[in-house]
DNA sequence: GTCTATACGACGATAGAC
DNA sequence: GTCTATCGTCGTATAGAC
């Protein structure tokens, strides 16, 4: 019994990170949900950033597997449109659109946090990575923000709005769009 | 001497909120910046929000006042556009940059901020006006992130790689060209 | 190996003296 | 208008019970 106290912390703790935010959670209200003591998070993480690398690991994971795989292809409209398309599904995933909406949420509270450095890191390589050097700057502001069309559908919208299928591909459309500048 | 405490804290709290962020910006270092002590920051704001408030006060008013002229015009592709021209000068005006790149920066601390919670709703009503109830997902999308595109210049790309007079020019064209699907 | 009890310095905030 | 003194809470750390 209570053997998966860790993965029950890192349950409790992206909830309120993302709900409440990572700084106005206190590492006191997670223990108390979880009824056991502040002490006993240290145990299982070293401090309370290490409880978000512990969450945001494997996103990064996930952007290096598609960074590399971009940088062996050919760089058309078409591959940057598969690109868009295998970080939006990326996006979908089942468990890591949780900790990308706790990652939106919390850009500056994370801002020196090396996995998090390392995740803007790979978000800026791949921007670059779609534009040469030889690429316009309405080229190169054009196709990051087809990138960031992803993301942002889900905040420029009042909720309830529209249906997140909806939105998702409404806003791979318009990214489509922005690719063919 | 010494009358004008309360804006020379106005100003170091500004650049320090905007280089290390609102919460990792104790009241003792901006303190110990002026040469004073806590307390006597309490004297002149009610509170570490309460400093917040009185910087971003000023740009509320001039979302007020950008969203009540676009109100009373048609929507058509030439007044979405001037939308758009009017708020990227906004966004330029000589005092303003630094308190919408403090606001850029900390929208997770700032949450629960009265001030914070109006200038995002104006973004919202702003969105919403540019798109009647007719207008298809696309469309929404394409026109909120037009006004999007005129911050995302900046932190997409990589610094130094261009001039700002560059970034903003190439990030009003993308704009522009949104506007247009 | 898993957790509690207890304490540390720094934080935002307040009360009252000068 | 600015100070000292103090409050409760925060993240962090360690000693030791089971």
């Amino acid at each position: 019994m209570r053997e998966d106290t860790r993965s029950r912390i890192q349950e409790v703790a992206l909830r309120l990170f993302t709900e409440q935010g990572y700084e106005a959670t206190s590492l006191r209200e997670i223990a108390e949900e979880l009824g056991v003591t502040k002490a006993a998070l240290y145990y299982h993480f070293k401090t309370k950033d290490d409880i978000v690398a512990s969450l945001v690991d494997s996103r990064l994971a996930e952007l290096d597997e598609l960074l590399e795989w971009f940088k062996g292809r050919e760089k058309t409209t078409e591959t940057r449109r598969e690109l868009v398309e295998r970080y939006a599904d990326l996006l979908r995933g089942t468990r890591h659109i949780e900790v990308a909406r706790f990652l939106e949420r919390n850009q500056t509270a994370m801002r020196d946090h090396p996995t998090l450095i390392k995740i803007r890191d790979r978000m800026m390589d791949l921007a670059a990575e779609m534009s040469g050097p030889g690429a316009t700057p309405v080229e190169r502001i054009s196709r990051s923000l087809a990138m960031f069309a992803v993301h942002a559908g889900k905040w420029l919208l009042k909720e309830g709005e529209l249906s997140e299928d909806e939105v998702h591909k409404a806003a791979l459309e318009v990214a489509r769009r922005l690719l063919e500048i």
